[in-house]
DNA sequence: ATGAAAGCGCTAACAA
DNA sequence: TTGTTAGCGCTTTCAT
């Protein structure tokens, strides 16, 4: 049995292998009796068309490149939901890989990247990223790069995010109103700008209620368990000890409950947590967590869809913008929720 | 500028072109000095070759297709990050695609990869697949396909699963030890094995234990959220409410919680729970959930290293087996772990 | 050890 | 409306 390609449709129906190619393609230059014979016959044999030589030729894809820290994570599994959907009405394919939050392994895939294997690329950065050199060769490559949540401001592209320093301004404030006095900031050590949009609103939140800020307000994990165990759990017996957490990092929140139930630290009572999560189970941890829930499935799918307008464009130039999709903090029990007279 | 190709290289080196590909791939006819120089300019000039074109030639395009129901759930969020580990390490792409448990979108996908898009198949059925007819025609054109999960038997083929049914015959052993008389199974509709394979599991403990079972006691959910909690609500208002349910999908489980706060039932003194289930976030629900935790991250690494070296060996043939990766149950405050005398 | 040439399966000028 | 032809960029005999 022969393989099955355009050619064999071609001598079947007795016509050229174009014509069978633009048929296939509903092109307009073919007649329809020719058109229904043709899909009948693709059909009959059960042909599909070789993506590869496709896309060889048109020097096109169809495939994204989707670039995350990790998957085991509310926030991104929702924003692969959000790409998907688009990607899926799109007629788009959607390549995954995963940095583990480590640089080297973020510029190797970007690297691959540059070969054509992807007509463009989603990507959030991994916690060691410190600057976009890496991505200038993709750029120069003319592969579209939109950032969605861990963005670099110096690349001239779009990114959307979530307003990260309003949010964690208000959930400080909502801390601080709560009768917190001394709230610290949890989160990793990294240089991504989402971070440090974070600590600057939730300074913003202490200075305006004049409480001091000190560095030994921020807890900086580690990607290791044990390590940012032993630390909360230090910090956590300290004299200076805090009595709210701003917890950036939604897998660090089960730290905090963690280390409280070792210490029988009580929440909210002696403790009081807000976390940026997108967490189902939010509602029913013990006690229920206050969250900066983050539009997740929205970034994703904003993203995405911006992507494929920009590959779909010809001339198609990417604009340097931000596109802010808000949080929303939603309090429940791990805060008091008093209003302070 | 050219297009930076094969050819360049060539042209610069004064070499041919076979030279060049051979020597880029590292072939034993190449003189390391040559090899030496080619991998100098390819460096240089930061070549990468277009993975289409070697596809298209070599018929092979080094890529798997990975298919489940949802992202957005840590069993199979786990799992990919399983793929993945193998994926990176043989030097796999993953095209991930997801069915949202819905049969037609699985038939489509899988009609895609008849196309040669894919190498090979990772598949984790939707819960509306009934039979394995759609996979036959992959089959016919060579492209490998390994379940995982959810599979189907009839299919000859490696089948990575876990140990469903004594998974849940303990579960349901330990609700019935714990004190339950009327412990029901609480799931999807759905003809999937696994699941008559939980549900068989569950009737063997009721049976052992003299619990008569009626089929009222199993509550079917769909992917509608307030139908299932009507659902639920209702069971658990009715005269012969349970006092103990197994979950058998891990995203049910919140259902469950939801309800018996707005019913006020105390858990686990009202109903004891257990659930499949890897949430993180287990132990610090409340009250802490029992589980069957399901070696989710082994499952879907042991079904990409069974793939890649499938498809890795020549006239490798897949074997027709089952491998069997256990699941544990870790037993939590929401059943009462008392020990009937 | 290196090269010439054919071809993977498809698309797109261009011709007819 | 249909056909001819020349590639897309790479790999692979088969010569040399």
């Amino acid at each position: 049995m022969d393989k099955l390609t355009i050619k064999t449709l071609a001598k079947e129906l007795q016509l050229s292998v174009s014509t069978i190619s633009k048929a296939l393609r509903d092109s307009h230059e073919i007649s329809a009796a020719t058109k229904r014979k043709v899909l009948a016959l693709a059909e009959q044999l059960n042909y599909s068309p070789n993506p590869y030589a496709s896309s060889l030729r048109k020097r096109k894809s169809k495939t994204i490149g989707v670039v995350i820290p990790e998957v085991v994570n509310s926030f991104f599994s929702q924003a692969i939901n959000g790409i998907e959907s688009v990607a899926k009405e799109k007629g788009y394919h959607v390549l995954i890989y995963l940095t583990h939050e480590n640089l080297d392994n973020e510029k190797a895939i970007l690297k691959d990247f540059e070969s054509g294997r992807v007509d463009g690329v989603l990507l959030s950065a991994s916690r060691e990223t410190i600057n976009s050199t890496h991505i200038s060769g993709l750029i120069k490559k003319d592969v579209p790069v939109i950032f969605f949540d861990r963005v670099f401001d110096d690349v001239e592209t779009v990114k959307v995010i979530t307003n990260d320093f309003e949010s964690a301004y208000t959930a400080t404030k909502h801390l601080i109103t709560s009768g917190c006095k001394n709230p610290h900031f949890l989160s990793i050590i990294s240089n991504l700008n989402i971070i440090s949009n974070r600590i600057d609103g939730y300074k913003k939140a202490l200075q305006e209620h004049h409480i001091k800020f000190s560095n030994s307000n921020i807890i900086n994990c580690t990607t290791n368990w044990e390590h940012n165990y032993k630390l909360l759990l230090k910090k956590m017996q300290s004299s200076k000890k805090p009595d709210g957490i701003l917890c950036s990092i939604e897998n660090l929140s089960v730290l905090i409950y963690q280390v409280c139930e070792d210490l029988n630290i009580k929440i909210p009572d002696d403790l009081q947590i807000v976390s940026f999560s997108n967490l189902d189970t939010a509602s029913f941890l013990n006690p229920p967590l206050t969250t900066v829930t983050q539009p997740a499935y929205e970034i994703g799918s904003v993203a995405a869809a911006t992507l494929v307008k920009a590959l779909e464009k010809k001339n198609f130039i990417i604009p340097n913008e931000n596109i802010v999709i808000p949080s929303v903090l939603i309090k429940r029990k791990s805060t008091k929720n008093k209003i302070l007279s």
